[in-house]
DNA sequence: TGTTCAACGTA
DNA sequence: CGTACGTTGAACAC
């Protein structure tokens, strides 16, 4: 509960410090994951923040960090901390740990090249206290005391994690004999082991302190030194110079370049389910978790206000006439209904416009309202703003009406602004963007009647409707920032209607064929059942890895494959190799049950989403994936098997539907590759492109300086490998197993392809340095992903952003065309019979109309390959069929 | 009953 | 020790 007391309360704590204080302390306890993973600096940690937050209520709070590059002490001092013993082994990683920590609480957090977590704490503070803010410091490091006034606290680890000193000026007094302003200057006569700062010999605290209460400062004591008298005093003129360089060293900066005002730093809304996730992966659980969540929930997240709105519930027969009195400005508006396989279901609507809002319940209009809410949602000059509108459009048509005038959707935008979340929950964006709540009437008073609670649920809807309006023009604002207007308002805005025509449409599929193929793939996963019983000679589950493991390491005593958490893996590699290893036929029997299972699940699952309609109605998510895909789920469409031939049995059961002629599909050869050519600008690899030549060939060709018809299939394997790897940050190791070949042959094959095509090493190199640099990486059409592990201290985590870096771009920008082509191609078949019934990546699948297939053929072809010009041409093959298998290539 | 893991399909 | 997804059954935790 907030304190009576409403002055802003700012908690600082020295990240590092704690993390490593609650290291040492909990040592012995030996904490850490099944897999081996220690936690108990970030269990030590975990349980400091909690009893700060819960014992001091903070109405602010930030964390800060040293980095790891070198400050400017070390510049000023090549020793600085020169003798600090190695991190521990089993500390590693942990920080990282409680960096994910913190992100998940939503508890701010910061770092600065050059500067230590104390001088981003002594910049803060004096910033926080001049704003009138009472300021808090947590920290084992002693030097922070100089920072201490009388809005200004240090709490100082002691021993342990929870034995912690309160200084305030007159407890710094009490406990040193000094102010905290000269706690600086004596540090520095005292020297400090721990920050490799000489002491003077046999100056110890004693006399330290000694000397600054009876000169008032080091300033006074250096001028004055010769009036001290013994050997002490010759010590003391003999080390001045060392003592004035140590003075330079405990002065915290409190003048950093930080763009943050301590104002800003409130505790974030945290995910209840987040949250609990990573205590899971962290196996912290019990007390700590319970302490945690209750100082949580206690603790009241610092907004503005709630978002308000002034919420009338339209009767039957009023709508029409509230409608016609609105202003002409943009509103926002929330649906109460559901959605989902290209289809949906209205039930209430809320509008907020600049005038307030209102509620209308869509099940019980009368003939006049419906027709003037229909005229007003079509209206294109009526803008609106929608979250996550493309669910609603359906549901919209699935009643008769349309939309039109749609000029954001805050969904979208948020993912354009946050491209690595994965779900945009509208109270979320609100904290995050307005600092506002978005709470919920009908969750605030548990006892209403029937009546209430439909009142308080049409109010909730209208408070939607006004947090996206308000969300919206804050999230353009945010966007039009970072340059990503564009992309919002000319793809992806658009694209909601094109890829909701495409769910609504849906594709056919024929039932009985799958039903029969269920079945024959049903019987041979039973005929591998059965053989491995026999040769094993016990029944066992073929689909339990764990019992699989038994049966193969432990009964049979066959040799180990790679390691995983669980024992040893049994993936399809792993089978594959022992069945050349041993003689051993279970491998091969266990393999075909994989095989066959995995297509039999995937024919029953499709055979659950057919409609009514005899048309399966995927979903396509435009906001989950990161790179700025679509991903397809409910089922996932973009996964149906195509490399076997007994895979591509499934998609002869997608057929072209009744009153269509034929499917086709049309996708783009190399696209991947040829953005590659484009962004690198290597001539070379241009060239290859350009030469008519199979690319791959051609491209080997070059390698291996050969005439392309010399060439032969190995090399041109090698090739393909590479091609495909540098786009995805392939290492020498990886291309090595990828091509069975030694490590060292890999790395001489990658040297010899750069040697041909340079470019593309350079723009490599260049794409992470420039993401490391500037915190994302950018598609062609300025599409953004943060990586913000590319300066991780953990390398594993760096690597793997490295590779992220590498490929985001990449595959970015195909998925940038392929949007774009999907509008352009949608806009030139709009007035024709054929329709778009998928997208899967690089390739887009049509029912074709009757009479319409040679035009259709001519448009998709030139809207594809215009979408964007590249340095190289974009090649699209087309296909043609009765099936998805028959009109594929 | 819900969550995590291993496995595997696509681009 | 190659990116991006979604789905599944088994195992595990509650």
């Amino acid at each position: 509960m907030a304190k009576t007391d409403d002055t802003p309360r700012l908690l600082l704590l020295d990240g590092h410090s704690l993390a490593y204080r609650a290291f040492f302390a909990l040592k012995d306890a030996n904490l850490m994951t099944t897999d081996g993973q220690h936690t108990e600096a970030v269990y030590g940690f975990t349980s400091m923040l909690t009893n700060m937050i819960r014992d001091e209520q903070p109405t602010h709070i930030v964390v800060c960090f040293d980095r790891s590059e070198p400050t400017f002490r070390h510049e000023a001092y090549a020793d600085y901390k020169a003798n600090r013993s190695e991190t521990p082994e089993d500390f590693r990683g942990q920080m990282q740990l409680i960096f994910e920590l913190l992100d998940t609480l939503r508890v701010p957090h910061l770092s600065l090249a050059g500067f230590e977590a104390d001088d981003l704490i002594a910049t803060l503070a004096t910033r926080a206290a001049a704003e009138g803010m009472q300021v808090l410091i947590v920290t084992g490091d002693r030097d922070a005391l100089q920072l201490v006034e009388p809005k200004v606290t240090v709490l100082m680890t002691r021993r342990g994690i929870s034995d912690l000193t309160r200084f305030t000026p007159e407890a710094v007094v009490e406990k040193y004999g000094l102010t905290p302003a000269q706690y600086p200057d004596f540090a520095a006569l005292r020297g400090d082991p721990s920050d490799n700062l000489p002491s003077i010999p046999s100056v110890g605290e004693k006399t330290a302190t000694k000397w600054i209460a009876e000169f008032g400062s080091l300033d006074e004591l250096v001028r004055r030194a010769d009036e001290v008298k013994g050997k002490v005093g010759d010590k003391l003129r003999e080390h001045l110079g060392q003592v004035i360089h140590n003075r330079m060293l405990t002065e915290l900066r409190r003048d950093v370049d930080l763009d943050v005002d301590p104002a800003e730093l409130r505790m974030g809304l945290w995910d209840r389910e987040e949250v609990n996730k990573l205590l899971d992966s962290l196996q912290i659980r019990g007390e700590l978790r319970e302490r945690l969540f209750k100082t949580l929930g206690t603790a009241e997240v610092e907004v503005e206000a709630g978002i308000e709105v002034d919420t009338t519930v339209l009767a039957p027969g009023e709508v029409a006439g509230w409608l016609a009195a609105l202003p002409g400005t943009r509103v926002g508006m929330a649906f109460q209904g559901a959605s989902g396989s290209g289809t949906g279901r209205i039930d209430g609507l809320a509008i907020a416009a600049d005038t307030g809002a209102a509620y209308i319940d869509s099940t019980q209009l009368t003939p006049d309202d419906e027709a003037a809410l229909r005229a007003w949602l079509l209206d294109a000059d009526r803008p609106k703003v929608i979250h996550d509108a493309k669910g609603w459009l359906l549901a919209l048509w699935a009643h008769g009406f349309d939309l039109g005038g749609l000029t954001c959707d805050t969904a979208l935008a948020a993912y354009l602004a946050l491209p690595g979340q994965r779900s945009f929950p509208l109270d979320d964006l609100v904290l995050r963007y307005l600092h506002r709540e978005l709470r919920p009437e009908s969750a605030a008073n548990g006892q209403t009647t029937l009546f209430d609670e439909e009142d308080a649920a049409a109010r909730d809807l209208a408070l939607a409707a006004q947090a996206v309006k308000d969300l919206a023009d804050s999230l353009e604002e945010h966007l039009a920032d970072r340059g990503g207007t564009r992309l919002l308002t000319e793809v992806e805005l658009p694209l909601i209607r094109v890829i909701a025509e495409v769910e609504r449409a849906g594709i056919a599929a024929d039932r009985e064929y799958f039903a029969a193929l269920e079945a024959e793939f049903g019987a041979a996963v039973k005929q591998a059942t059965e053989a491995a019983h026999a040769v094993v000679g016990d029944q066992f589950n073929l689909g339990s890895p764990k019992q699989l493991q038994e049966i193969l390491f432990v009964r049979l005593n066959l040799p180990k494959t790679k390691r995983i958490k669980t024992g040893y893996t049994t993936d399809a590699d792993a089978l594959t190799w022992l069945a050349g290893q041993t003689e051993h036929e279970l491998p091969v029997i266990l393999l075909r049950h994989r095989d066959q299972t995995k297509l039999r699940v995937t024919v029953e699952g499709l055979i659950k989403e057919i409609g009514a309609d005899g048309r399966i109605h995927t979903t396509f998510n435009q906001i989950v994936a990161a790179t700025g895909r679509l991903s397809s789920e409910k089922p996932n469409l973009q996964n149906i098997p195509i490399r076997t031939a007994e895979g591509r049995r499934i998609r002869k059961g997608f057929v072209v539907g009744e009153g269509y002629e034929t499917l086709l599909t049309a996708d783009y050869s190399q696209i991947e590759l040829r953005i590659m050519a484009h962004l690198s600008g290597d001539e070379s690899l241009i060239a290859a492109f350009e030469s008519g030549h199979d690319f791959h060939q051609a491209t080997a060709s070059r390698v291996f300086d050969l005439p392309p018809e010399q060439v032969d299939g190995e090399l041109r394997a090698r090739i393909k490998a590479m091609n495909y790897g540098l786009a995805y940050g392939l290492s020498d190791f990886g291309l090595a197993g990828q091509l069975t070949i030694p490590v060292a042959e890999a790395r001489a094959l990658k040297d010899g392809y750069f040697e041909e095509f340079g470019g593309v090493r350079d723009y490599l190199d260049a794409v992470v340095a420039q993401a490391r640099k500037d915190g994302y990486t950018e598609t062609i059409l300025g599409r953004r992903r943060y990586l913000p592990d590319l300066t991780s201290d953990n390398r594993q985590r760096r690597e793997m952003a490295e590779r992220m870096a590498l490929n985001a771009p990449i595959q970015g920008s195909a998925a940038d065309i392929i949007k774009v082509a999907m509008l352009n191609v949608q806009r030139a078949i709009a007035d024709m019979g054929s329709r778009m019934l998928l997208q899967v990546h690089d390739e887009l699948v049509f029912e074709v109309a009757p009479g319409e297939l040679e035009l259709l053929k001519t448009v998709v072809r030139a809207q594809m390959a215009g979408a964007y010009d590249l340095r190289v041409p974009l090649d699209v093959s087309v296909g043609v069929g009765p099936t998805w298998e028959d009109a594929g290539h």
